[in-house]
DNA sequence: ATAGTTATGTTAATTATATCACTATTAACT
DNA sequence: AGTTAATAGTGATATAATTAACATAACTAT
């Protein structure tokens, strides 16, 4: 239980590196290289060697990788050897753009339970779960073991779900509020803030004035 | 016109330190200091004052900051003193929620123009904005002197798409398909993509392997 | 076998970022 | 007026991350 420290960057590049190795593999591919996946995913060979080397050997020196077996170790990694379930807040556009994406049950996030305050909402499915009142967050969740809460709810109400979350047993939240939560140190937090991130474009954009 | 190098972790916070200071302001709070600003947003004072100064003096010593002041000085550092016209391509569920999202309009953020390759979504509404076909994205981004461009549209196509929109004469794009885009240097490019980030989350619940 | 080639894993150097400690300035109070 | 408290701005220091360099291991061909 060593506690190195591992750079979030290394941490998002070794899941652009899992999505590419996907892609590679399923062109039949069998072997790469640092060189090829850096030049696949806009890296540098170094880097890419790097990030892998924080936790282990995965190659063959003067051969490269072997790509399902990469994939494979990068995907244990990530911990996405194991399905993880997931409780979604807030069942608006946000809410029901996030259930219908592919790309998390790809990666093994189920959503499990959707909760909203809307009367009209409750009762009514998205794909094939119910989505549930707010004040079963905490008994739902807690009945389905689920590890994982997204809040996408208005950012009055979003510390409030939190709250609830964290008191249901989550380890992890992502918020996509534009609000600081307040949650405790073994929570993990992450917030995705979609007008910040045009923000750090049209400041680049402009960028020449400094 | 100096090209001093401003760390893109300072962007992101001055865009947080900047909704901050608008929920400060609407209290009808004056004054605040770089302790305050920090407590509200969970950083350290000093990773404000560094933060601000790459861009002038905007405090008085022994006093601090005024709100509204400091407030339009990121704003304007942001590239937020006016109006942006964006284009959305993609109008699945992804496209519905981005389109309806408030923060967009309140920082400045017009969707323009809204496009997809669905002929039954195409001529419909969504608010006042009109679906139109993709092949209309050049004339009509053109036309508009749009700057942005969000593609949200399935990875499969999401390159084809951002080189139209490049083609047409946008100056940044905000990519939400997992896909590694690529695109001329001169191009402001982010990448937001949602299973990453639950990745990072649940690499961190299981960190203590590492 | 052996030399040559390739590409990893790892150490060292460089660059970038964040933190700290100090200085300067202002306002309030006696 | 002088003293004290508060807080911005800044240069120095420490930490972190990236890049570059290199030594090692495996394969290939002669």
């Amino acid at each position: 239980m060593k506690t190195l420290k591992i750079p979030e960057a290394t941490i998002i590049r070794l899941s652009v590196y899992s999505r590419h190795l996907t892609d590679v593999d399923r062109k039949g591919i069998i072997t790469t290289s640092s060189g090829d996946i850096a030049e696949g995913v806009g890296v540098s060979p170094a880097q890419v060697r790097k990030d892998l080397a924080y936790f282990g050997e995965f190659g063959t020196r003067g051969v490269g990788y072997n790509v399902k077996d990469l994939r494979q170790h990068i995907l244990r990694i990530l911990g996405l050897s194991v399905d993880w379930s997931v409780a979604l807040v807030g069942a608006g556009h946000l809410g029901l753009a996030l259930s219908s994406y592919k790309g998390f049950r790809e990666r093994g996030f189920i959503i499990t339970s959707i909760f909203d305050s809307d009367p009209d909402k409750i009762g009514t499915k998205i794909g094939d779960v119910e989505i549930l009142p707010i004040d079963q967050i905490e008994e739902v969740t807690r009945q389905n073991q689920t590890q994982i809460g997204i809040i996408a709810v208005p950012s009055s109400v979003a510390q409030e779900i939190a709250d609830k979350l964290i008191k249901a047993g989550v380890q992890a939240i992502l918020n996509f509020a534009p609000v600081v939560l307040n949650v405790p140190p073994e929570i993990e937090l992450r917030n995705v803030d979609l007008a910040v991130n045009l923000e750090v474009l049209t400041f680049n954009v402009g960028a020449q004035r400094f």
